[in-house]
RNA sequence: GGGCGGUUAGCUCAGCUGGUUAGAGCGCCUCCGUCACAUGGAGGAGGCCGUAGGUUCGAGUCCUAUACCGCCCACCA
């Protein structure tokens, strides 16, 4: 190993490498160990269609981020890992894939077949993404990971579905569902995505059967018209009492349809008129049950006319519509169009437009499994993270319908359901049944279709650990703790997973849902294929470095919300990593002689603490109680942004500052205490930063003293701990006041426009209350500041004739700049610090006057107010008395 | 038509249960190649916290309206 950390900052030279050392060891597995308590995450399983995208680097950042404390917290953490087979994303790729090699369509193979392809690619993407993971330095626990469609989980998904179907939750129908023609298969209710189109609405006149007008009604669909079997008018709707019952001709069709009366044609609405298509509109289905109408079919699976259109069979449904259109306004039936926006539902997964359409499928019977559901998070068991999203998932898990679960695909979970080639019985069951119980016969024909993606991946917090067999994990890691992902998926998968966690395991799958937001490019706008404003993570690590992606992605991120995609963000945290690698750079060549081998270092015990020591210690202790709190609170990007200033503007800009003279000057006992003094600092700085960056600690850990005992990588370490006890106040205080004295200082400085190489002369004039303070301020101040000498006055009298003056509160700081002086300067910031102090304290005495709050508010605060205003009037005493003085010079 | 979120420095965003002079990153201005770091250092400018009311001793923070922007849900011919 090289002595010390290589100038420049190269995340690529060590990435990989503590991965793989970190996974071989076995660090990220989690073995049952009940003397401790369980942390468990299941990650949301990634579709094997895909690579890794931004969101998923987010998803991956926050639950690793998580697991890495909580690991460090001595938590048995389990992070599980896994994939989703997803059905029909994954079938629409193989479909594609194999049409381009062979130009075969899947019914050309047969099912065997596609099945085969459909795994190969499985292991072949499967594979590509489990390694994008892995690059985003995600402790996931491989030995146990899972995929939805291994054999634990297809068990799983059976069991359940027998399970429901055997309650009545589970049943089959003949329905109006989704239907997307180029998928070629139903879809839930969720997975049609409502876009509003430009459109029209044409308005067709339908005859009398008596010869007489008829009635007109709007449609933004003619071509469904070949499937119209009634008109509806409202039965309070004067205008149609008496066509009621009486029949009128579907145009050039030349079939009668009857005109009925129900609740659904809203009068108001259009001519008051709705033409009745029962196989082609949701409320026209429930007009036709109610009617008993007949379900004929225009539009077929292909989206192609049937044989019921006549000449317009075998057209695709638009081409239909534009002739069919044509023909009705030529023959004289078309009254008016109107431009209109026709809200239309397309496909989530191809986005073309879904067809209703009556067929047989199967249902899970939402009602009684929502209810459990909507308790538990109710009473704050099962918590969202920010709470806003309770809303969401109750809005609609309180007006849930029932959830079409058949897909007519082939890659997935197929339905456990067995047919009697004889006689038709159906039964379900885990395996094809011996025997028909109805006919007695030995034939059955398997349930063609494929169960919905999300139906397994509901089960994923328990079949993932074992579940239907009552296995210790099960017993040990359930419930989770923390599910983390994207709003967009809380009703997809979410609620789902709380219903059946509730149906199967009668308890809540988790304890918090922690819910981030999208990850959008510079401009706000989502990162898609069609826009190609998609950044990939991986190139991002290749420039940056994992540990930069994953800080840039947390950081100043509220929970929820959305947020936007920079280089200028990413970067900002490469440097920060940049600058912790540097100052560690820094910590280590002070430790190592030439050869390597460590320099004597003084112990807890044995250490001479200097009072920036002390400073150090106090202000990394407050911070370690700081990012606790906001860790357990799932505030990472506050934590994120304490770890970065606790580093850069404490650690960096002044405890390695403060440090130097004693390690350049000091004797080598005092050495001994500041190497000590800096390693144990950072030490705790690389613990609280590694949740976030783990690479890049990991390594900095790796060239620095062991302590006895220690763990064999940063991440098994224990996370620090803080102490409540304020402790080394008068050393905190001194520091504190040497950095007030010391900006005070390069301020005036700046304002003299004095060269930072020449020397000055400081004046203190410190309140008795700073005056230890200041006393000790004095090495830091000279070395800190470039100053030759510090004097210490009593009172103000003292102070030399020509100086420019800064203040902090308790100290006043003079520096005498006989021919640098900038008087101007100096006057025109005496007049704005006198303005801003008459300021401050007209605004307290208006508060203090102010009878109410004296009253009413704590007594803390009004005294803090006083004491203040005391300060305050002090310093504009001071300042007041100045102005003259300056005022002279200036003539 | 319902519901939710946003509106804070030039830009992107933090700001927990109301309480020091409202913060950060980037950008901007001045100065600095020095021995951890120019992926840097020092100093600085810049905000009536969308608007109007209200509650309170005290409001970016709570309430009520309102205006824009965005998202989600919804069977409107």
């Amino acid at each position: 190993m090289e002595n010390n950390l290589a100038k420049n900052y190269s995340p690529k030279e060590f990435e990989d490498r503590l991965y793989k050392a970190w996974e071989e060891s076995g660090a990220f597995h989690a073995e049952i160990d009940k003397t401790k308590k369980p942390f468990t995450i299941l990650m949301p399983p990634p579709n094997i269609t895909g690579q890794l995208h931004m969101g998923h680097a987010l998803d991956q950042t926050l639950q690793d981020a998580l697991t890495r404390y909580k690991r460090m917290q001595g938590f048995c953490t389990l992070w599980l890992p896994g994939t989703d087979h997803a059905s029909i994303a994954t079938e629409v790729k193989v479909v594609d894939k194999l049409k381009k090699e062979t130009g075969l369509g899947k019914e050309d193979i047969g099912r065997e077949a596609f099945l085969e392809r459909a795994w190969a690619w499985k292991e072949e993407f499967g594979g590509r993404i489990k390694n994008q993971v892995r690059k985003m330095g995600s402790s996931c626990d491989w030995e146990r990971e899972r995929f939805t469609m291994d054999e634990g989980c297809s068990n799983a998904v059976k069991k359940h579905f027998i399970n429901l179907y055997n309650k009545g939750l589970i049943y089959r129908g003949n329905r109006l569902i989704n239907w997307c023609p180029v998928c070629g298969s139903a879809l839930s209710d969720i997975e049609v995505e409502h876009v509003d189109k430009q459109g029209k609405y044409w308005y067709f006149r339908y005859p009398g059967v008596d010869g007489g007008e008829g009635i007109t009604v709007a449609t933004s669909r003619p071509e469904t018209m070949f499937a119209d079997t009634a008109i509806a008018v409202n039965p309070s709707d004067e205008r149609y009492k008496d066509m009621v019952g009486k029949k009128v001709i579907l145009p050039l069709v030349g079939r009668e349809i009857p005109i009925i009366a129900d609740e659904y044609p809203d009068p108001e609405k259009g001519t008051g008129a709705v033409k009745i298509t029962p196989s082609a509109d949701p409320n026209d289905f429930e007009v036709g049950q109610r009617h008993n109408l007949d379900k004929p079919v225009a539009i077929d699976e292909h989206a192609k006319m049937t044989a019921i259109c006549g000449k317009y069979q075998g057209m695709d449904r638009y081409e239909c519509r534009k002739a069919w259109v044509a023909d009705l306004d030529a023959a004289g039936y078309l009254v008016k169009t109107e431009d209109m926006t026709i809200p239309t539902g397309e496909c989530y997964r191809c986005h073309n437009v879904v067809e209703p359409r009556i067929s047989d499928q199967w249902f899970v019977k939402m009602k009684p499994l929502a209810e459990p559901a909507i308790e538990t998070v109710r009473k704050g068991e099962c918590a969202f993270v920010p709470e806003r999203f309770d809303k969401t998932y109750f809005h609609w898990m309180e007006d849930i319908k029932d959830w079409c679960i058949s897909r007519q695909l082939w890659w997935g979970h197929r339905i456990p359901a067995y047919y009697c080639e004889e006689c038709g019985e159906m039964i379900v069951a885990e395996d094809t049944p011996a025997v028909c119980p109805k006919c007695g016969c030995t034939h059955f024909k398997q349930d063609e279709d494929a169960l919905d993606t999300w139906f397994s991946s509901a089960l994923w917090p328990f079949s993932t650990l074992g579940w239907p067999k009552d296995t210790e994990e099960l017993k040990y890691f359930y419930p989770t703790s923390v599910l983390v992902t994207g709003y967009d998926i809380i009703f997809f998968w979410v609620a789902r997973m709380v219903f059946s966690s509730m149906e199967v395991m009668g308890e809540k799958p988790f304890d918090h849902v922690l819910i981030h937001g999208l990850v959008r490019d510079a401009q706000g706008r989502k990162m898609s294929k069609s826009l190609g404003n998609g950044i990939d993570p991986l190139e991002m690590i290749d420039v940056y470095g994992a540990d930069a992606l994953r800080f840039m992605l947390l950081f100043g991120n509220a929970p929820g919300n959305d947020m936007r995609f920079s280089t200028e963000k990413i970067e900002a945290a490469r440097n920060f990593a940049n600058k912790l690698w540097n100052a560690s750079r820094f910590v280590i060549m002070n430790l190592k002689e030439e050869d390597g081998s460590f320099k004597p270092m003084a112990t807890a015990e044995t250490a001479k603490l200097a009072a920036e020591d002390k400073w150090m210690f106090s202000v990394i202790n407050d911070a370690i109680g700081d990012i606790t709190s906001n860790m357990d609170k799932f505030e990472l990007g506050l934590a994120e942004a304490k770890i970065y200033e606790l580093i850069w503007n404490y650690f960096c800009d002044w405890y390695i500052e403060l440090t130097k003279s004693r390690l350049y000057n000091g004797d080598e006992e005092t050495k001994m205490s500041v190497r000590y003094s800096l390693v144990t600092c950072l030490k705790n700085l690389l613990k609280l930063l590694h949740p976030f960056m783990p690479f890049i600690t990991e390594e900095i850990w790796s060239f620095l003293p062991a302590d006895e005992g220690a763990a064999k990588f940063l991440m098994l370490e224990s996370w620090p701990e803080y102490k409540a006890e304020k402790l080394f106040a008068d050393d905190v205080a001194a520091i504190e006041t040497a950095i007030g004295i010391i900006k005070a200082i390069r301020n005036i400085r700046s304002k003299a426009e004095a060269a930072p190489s020449k020397k000055l002369h400081a004046v203190i004039l410190a309140d008795a209350g700073y005056k230890a303070s200041a006393l000790a301020a004095e090495d830091h101040i000279k070395t800190q500041a470039n100053v030759s000498e510090v004097s210490y006055i009593d009172s103000k009298d003292q102070v030399p004739g020509e100086a420019m003056s800064d203040a902090m509160p308790g100290v006043e700081i003079y520096v005498p700049l006989d021919d640098l002086m900038d008087y101007k300067a100096e006057y025109e910031r005496l007049l704005s610090e006198k303005k801003r102090l008459e300021g401050e304290v007209s605004r307290i005495e208006g508060k203090l006057s102010n009878q109410g709050f004296v009253a009413k508010a704590p007594e803390k605060i009004v005294n803090a107010e006083r004491e203040k205003l005391v300060g305050y009037k002090d310093q504009l005493e001071k300042t007041l008395a100045r102005i003259p003085v300056v005022e002279a010079k200036l003539k």
